[in-house]
Parts: structure tokens; C-alpha cells; sequence
DNA sequence: ATGAAAGCGCTAACAA
DNA sequence: TTGTTAGCGCTTTCAT
């Protein structure tokens, strides 16, 4: 604190009394340096308050030494739910203690190429892709500039790595507990069809529906927002005004078919049960509090962090996905 | 797409059959170029995809072309918030065109020292703070090196630039509103009590009710999660079984008081008003849809990030601070 | 209006 | 194990 001007790796090597290699090695976690200059650095990078320039690291190393979390769609919607919240969170979690920055981009439809000549530009080592709708070009772009990527749920289009919740699995639970409550007459709210999130949970729940062999003709598609959810939760009861049972595919959404709900004057869970997916707090606090399907979304971000990190490091072996397990949680609504 | 290696600003000044100088000098958008130069150099970026490496550029220039977005606090909360994500959308929208990278970094309590030595190493340019507690020290130490930084709500310590919703008219009008529709016993879930946005509000329903002559002993504070709401409702309850409205200062609180309110039997809005703030999705959703004070939280991001940015570029006579006009959304819960 | 040359602060061979 | 020496790709004087 008592010098004004940041100090220059050169300071820390005079203090230490080495040469400035040997400090950025130290930095740099690398194998060969003594105990003995290792100590020294340390105390003389403590004793300066010293702090690299990571731009000189970059330029010099090669290595952008940070990672992008590229948003696709508009993000006005993603921002909101909480479910990116979480995912950002896990990768924060992952990254926090190795000096790996995370920049935030949003792709606009018009925006790619300017987007992608900004990843290519070696700005960031790779990139974690959150809210893929169908076989978003985005994807084949940035295979093209060989920018290593991990998609946040599975993409319907492309082949990249990707992290994601078990969505089949989730919707089949969901649909089996409505059945094992004696409903008979069971709709779902899937998600939109061009993302595979929405279609996995949406098979599930066929299944489930195939199992019981009840029909499941009653589907309706939606867009991950509250107003969606609405909707469609109005034209199931247009379709069938018996329904006493509707998976919905998202929590947020959820939101918006308990508010139908309500204004047509049915009880939930006594006339209609409903099953949400995500366990965001979205479901806790509703009323009723939501039955939903737990996916630990704050692990999908690290593990996508995780990831991307070891391909990057060169590990070998690397799975190419992953799919992380659900589970059901019991609340009022069904 | 014919080369296979990144294009460097030499190769464009070859095919442009300049100088490397003007090259950059048409990148930066300098003004001594000729025309002729300006459309060659621009024609040859088009024609090899090239994008300049911000790395280098930083190193050179001795600017970052980054600005961090620093959330306080555990960040665990904040995010999930959605009064977060709209922020994030304002702030992105202002950054986009301008070739400026969004940092995000949370500063935990232990981390503020390499937080700090991060943010102070140059990789910033300037700081977005978002989530403040009381005399954070972290503003201080910003400050003490000189970074720039606009705060996001007024801070309760410190001076440092900020743009804040007008969180005193808001209260004001929250409380004005609940008297006109004949409440007599109304109570207000505040803030907690380390944040100004809270605190400004409440004392807003504070004069409201001095105004009316009314009583202004039912405070409860909360903190910003929907659990906290639910508990501050119940023992304002307990305190006051009477009471006919609550002024909730955020509505993610307001959704854990209406949980206890409908889990209590009763009915909003007619045994029980309640307005909330900040018209987030969840106020439209909620059960009922809530009366609230309407911020424009987005245009809060835009805000901050033209006035951090406006600093940076040097422009003169810049307001410290500003207020952003906050207004009544009636919808059923009171 | 333009070019030449000197770094920005660091990492990465290479030698020692 | 350590130091020396070149750059990384760009911006920026300083000439011209």
C-alpha cells in the first residue's frame, strides 16, 4: 500500500531476488522452482500486493485465461428464470480460485458472425452454451473455429459435448406419480419442441402415460415463460374440461397454469394435480407449493464447467456428456 | 473462410496496402484517415474475417475494454433474483456495439482482498456494484484504487456514483394507495435494514402513513428471499391479528407473505391488501397478480453502465448520481 | 494523412 | 533448477 503504481512482475523478481522466469513460474504453478524461491516469491508478491497483468498473460501465454457463458436467445427470457441463475452460479462455483474469468455474451439473431469473430479472436479458451433452441447454428459455428464447447442441455441439432438434467427420466416419474395418485385424465405442458429439454421430459411423460396405458393426447407446447404456461394451461381445459392432472415442464411455467387455474375456480390439488419440473424456488413459494422434479441445476453448471475446463487442460477420455439424475419432491400440488 | 490461422492486423494492412498504424487508426476510429484509406482497410477486415486480439489491445492501449459487474454478497441469493437479471439485461444492452466485455464477479467475504488485487491488476477498466450491504467495505477499497465504479442503489456508506430507483416516492405511493382504499392497519415488510433501497422505501410508507395519521409500528424486516417475507408476514400477524394491508418492499418477499396469508385462510385483497415492488415477472404471476410499485429495473442497468462508461470516457460535468421515477401497477391484490 | 519503431507485461524456448 | 532472450499483436509517439 505504499507504493502508488501497480507493480510489474520485474518488481516481485528484484524483491525476491530472482529473475522474473522464476516468478512466473511460481505463478504459474510450475514444476521446477525451489522451495526456497518459491517461498520468496510469494512473500514478495504479498509484500508488493502484486497482481498480474492478464492481458500481457494472454497475449504472451496464448491463453485468454477466461471462458465465455454465451447466452443464446434474446436472453430478455433466460436472464429471468431461475434457472440460469443456478446454472451461473455452478459455473461460478467451478471457477472461483483459478484466476479463469467468465465473460457473458449474449447472441442476437443478427449478432453471430460478430459474435463468433469475437470467440475466434481468441478472446476466451472456450465456451459454455446455455438455452439452445433447435439446431442453432451458433453450434456449428464455433465447432467450425474449433473453439472446444459444452452445451448446457442437450442440442437437438450438432454433435457438441453437453451437460443435462436425466429430462426423460424426470418426465417419467412425473407422469407415473400422477397416475399412482389414481388421475385419469392427465395433460401435460411440454416445452417448446425445437429444445430437446422439453422433448426428453415430454417422452417420459408418454411413457409413463403408455405404461398406465392412459391416453396422452393431451399435450400442449409451451415457451418456458409464466404467460405460455397460461396459455396453454387454458386451451387443455378448452380441449378437456375433465383433465385432473397436468405435468408441466418447467416451474415457471407452472406459475402461469396455477393462475388458470385458479381464475376457473379449481382446486389444486383436489380437482387438477400438477407436477412441475426444476424445484426452483419458483416451486416452493406457489401456491400450492409445487410437486415437482428436482434437477440440481447449480451441479449442470459446474459440471459443464468442469467439463470444458479438463478439455481444455488436454485431459484424455473425456466423456463426451453427461446426464446428471432427478428426482421427485413431494409438495402440495400433487 | 479460406485461411485456416487467425488473421493479424499486418495482414489486413497488406491487403489494404497500408500501415499497420492505419489499420489500428481505423479500428479505433481516429480521425486523421483518409477516406480512401478508411474504406481499403475496412474492405480487407470484411474480406479476411479479421478480429483484432482484445488481449494485445489492452496490453498496448493500457485499457481492458472490460468492465467488471461485481455482485456482492454470496451472489447465491442475488442471482436467483430477478431484479438481478433485468439489471444484467440493462447492462448489456448499453455494452452492446461498444467492444466492451462484460466481467461478472462475485466477491465473497474472504475473497475481497484478490477480488480487489483482480480488479486493480488492470483488467477492468471500471465496476458496476450491484447488491450492497451497509458500509461495504469494498467500496472503499475500489475507491482507493481509483477505480471507477457506479453502484446499483444507493449506498449506505461511502459516496460513490449511483443510480437508484426514487425507492422514497415508491413507498410513499404504496402507503398513499393503501389509505385511499380505506385500510387502517397497515403494516410493511422492510428491507433489511443495511440496504438503503430499503430503508428509503420504508421511510416513503413512513411518511404515507404519518400523512394519514395512521400508525407506522407494524415494520418487519426481511431480507430479499421469499422465506424471509413468509416469516416477517407471520409475525406481523401474530403481532396484529387486525391488520388489512401489507406494503412488501420487494415482491419476491411478497410471495412468501401471500404464501402465509392463503396458508392462514385468509383473503387478498379483501381481508388482506398488499403492494409490493418492483413489477417483476413474478408480481404479474403471483396468486393474485400483485399491485406493485413499478421500477424499471432494466433501464437501472442502462443507467449505470452509460454513466460508468461516460465516466471512463473522460466527459465532464457528469451527475454523481441519479433517480430513476418509480410508479403504481394496480392489479388485484390491492 | 501516414509509416517506422518502440514498447505494453508477460510466457516460453533455449542455454547454462 | 534457473536466467537470458525473443517475441505475443497491438497502440502510440515521433517523424515525415
Amino acid at each position: 500500500m505504499t507504493d502508488t503504481a501497480k507493480p510489474r512482475i520485474e518488481e516481485v523478481a528484484r524483491v525476491a531476488g530472482v529473475s522474473k522466469s522464476t516468478v512466473s513460474r511460481v505463478i504459474n504453478g510450475e514444476q521446477y522452482v525451489s522451495a526456497r524461491a518459491r517461498n520468496a516469491v510469494h512473500e514478495a508478491i504479498a509484500q508488493l500486493g502484486y497482481s498480474p497483468n492478464q492481458a500481457a498473460r494472454s497475449l504472451a501465454g496464448n491463453r485468454a485465461n477466461a471462458i465465455a457463458l454465451v447466452v443464446s436467445e434474446q436472453g430478455s427470457r433466460v436472464l429471468s428464470d431461475p434457472f440460469f441463475a443456478s446454472v451461473l452460479r455452478g459455473v461460478h462455483a467451478e471457477l472461483t480460485g483459478r484466476r479463469i474469468q467468465l465473460l457473458l455474451m449474449m447472441s442476437q439473431p443478427a449478432d453471430n458472425i460478430d459474435l463468433v469473430a469475437y470467440l475466434s479472436g481468441g478472446h476466451v479458451d472456450g465456451a459454455l452454451l446455455v438455452s439452445l433452441h433447435g439446431a442453432d447454428p451458433l453450434v456449428a459455428m464455433l465447432t467450425g473455429i474449433r473453439l472446444p464447447v459444452v452445451a448446457c442441455g442437450r442440442p437437438l441439432g450438432g454433435s457438441v459435448p453437453f451437460v443435462d438434467a436425466d429430462n426423460f427420466n424426470g418426465g417419467l416419474e412425473a407422469g407415473r406419480h400422477l397416475v399412482s395418485l389414481g388421475r385419469r385424465r392427465v395433460a401435460t405442458i411440454a416445452g417448446p419442441r425445437d429444445m430437446a429439454v422439453g422433448m426428453d421430459r415430454l417422452s417420459g411423460w408418454r411413457r409413463a402415460m403408455s405404461e398406465a396405458r392412459l391416453a396422452d393426447d393431451l399435450v400442449q407446447e409451451a415457451d418456458f415463460t409464466p404467460e405460455s404456461g397460461a396459455r396453454a394451461m387454458a386451451s387443455l381445459l378448452e380441449r378437456e374440461p375433465e383433465l385432473d392432472a397436468v405435468f408441466v415442464a418447467a416451474d415457471i411455467m407452472a406459475l402461469g397454469a396455477l393462475q388458470v387455474l385458479h381464475a376457473r375456480g379449481l382446486r389444486v390439488p383436489s380437482d387438477v394435480a400438477i407436477v412441475g419440473f426444476d424445484d426452483s424456488v419458483l416451486a416452493s413459494t406457489a401456491t400450492p407449493p409445487l410437486t415437482t422434479v428436482r434437477q440440481d441445476v447449480e451441479q449442470l453448471g459446474r459440471t459443464m464447467t468442469w467439463r470444458l475446463l479438463a478439455e481444455l487442460a488436454g485431459e484424455p477420455d473425456l466423456p463426451p456428456s453427461l446426464l446428471l439424475p432427478t428426482s421427485l419432491v413431494h409438495r402440495a400440488s400433487a
